[in-house]
DNA sequence: CGTATTTGACCTGCGC
DNA sequence: GCGCAGGTCAAATACG
């Protein structure tokens, strides 16, 4: 997987320089599945008029991982509730040449963007036999009491089909630091030099047991003030994140849409709404929309290809499951 | 002392 | 096959 192209499919459109809308390789051969975009001023750019990307609470990934994902129940219903129909956007990630957003397709602030890709889950399997220093078989017992294959069992494997993954989505925001607070607990196990950047970036897995979510966090090579947050897999546990915090996050970001399609000013972008400080305060360094920069919304361009538009709904464990085969 | 972070080494995948 | 770059591991270290 080389980092500025190759093979690598995983390209976002969020990030560009001011010049004008470019595409950058965000995940190398990574297929990042989801794409939330939260773009402040900087990143505004001019030609905001071609708007398509669609605004949802669920730009956060907080409330994509913990709104409906863990709570259905309190999760708004994007059928019932017109002011929370919340689309995201999906970027096809094929080489089909039509990916989502294209050339032409600006992306809008606080928009959301969800790039989609299929590919099952399967590596927190692989990864117990990935360790460098143990390169002797071993049979291990998962907790689900199957047998972990062998290092040279899952060789031999993936040479038959390609390395499965979990499902990626990435979230860009404004942010001084690095590692932003988004209800779970992690554990950074690696940071690494990122070619063509000056950023390293760092390896994060969520620390409670048998959860297998990882992240990465790297700031953008061209706007060094927004940081790129990658989920990968979801959580198979409640947010250590109260209930109660979760839910005031939920009413506060149906009280957004609910006013129109703007964020109010003063008011905490949804898309930040997962990266509040423990004690509720916005976190330091981290900034809300501009307000003033926020064009229209439209639910897509119309030279756009044909995109898929999520509900919160599809993202709810059943319905992941009969796309990714969950 | 338990937990989290740092960091160098190693593995894997891919392009040439 | 080789080299490069991303990703991961685990020992060492830091911290509360």
């Amino acid at each position: 997987m080389s980092g500025a192209g190759g093979g690598d499919h995983g390209r976002l459109y969020g990030d560009h320089p001011a010049a004008g809308f470019v595409p950058f390789d965000y995940d190398d051969d990574d297929v990042v599945d989801r794409f939330f975009f939260g773009r402040s001023a900087a990143c505004g750019g001019a030609g905001g008029d071609d708007d398509w990307l669609n605004i949802t609470p669920y730009s956060s990934i907080t409330d994509y991982l913990q709104g409906f994902l863990q709570d259905p129940v309190d999760a708004p219903s994007p059928l019932g509730d017109a002011a929370l129909k919340h689309e995201m956007v999906v970027e096809n990630t094929g080489h089909d040449g039509q990916q989502a957003g294209g050339a032409a397709a600006p992306v809008t602030p606080n928009s959301s963007v969800m790039s989609s890709s299929s590919e099952a889950a399967g590596e927190d399997e692989l990864r117990r036999c990935k360790k460098g220093r143990r390169p002797e078989e071993e049979e291990e017992i998962d907790d689900e009491g199957s047998a972990v294959q062998s290092c040279k069992t899952n060789k031999a494997k993936k040479k038959g089909e390609k390395k499965a993954r979990e499902p990626r989505v990435a979230f860009m925001t404004r942010s001084e630091v690095d590692h932003l607070e988004d209800g779970y607990r992690w554990r950074k196990y690696g940071q690494k030099a990122v070619k063509n950047s000056s950023y390293p970036r760092s390896y994060y897995r969520c620390t409670a047991p048998r959860c297998g979510v990882k992240k990465r966090v790297e700031r953008s090579q061209q706007d060094p003030s927004m940081v790129i947050t990658t989920y990968e897999g979801q959580h198979t546990h409640p947010s250590p994140v109260s209930h109660h915090v979760h839910r005031q996050r939920l009413m506060s970001a149906r009280a957004v849409m609910a006013g129109g399609a703007g964020y109010q000013v003063g008011a905490p972008p949804p898309s930040l709404l997962g990266f509040y400080p423990k004690d509720g305060a916005l976190a330091a360094g981290v900034t809300t929309m501009n307000q003033q920069q926020m064009p229209s919304i439209h639910a897509a361009p119309p030279t756009m290809p044909p995109l898929h538009l999520y509900t919160p709904q599809d993202l709810l464990p059943s319905a992941i499951g009969s796309h990714h085969g969950y």
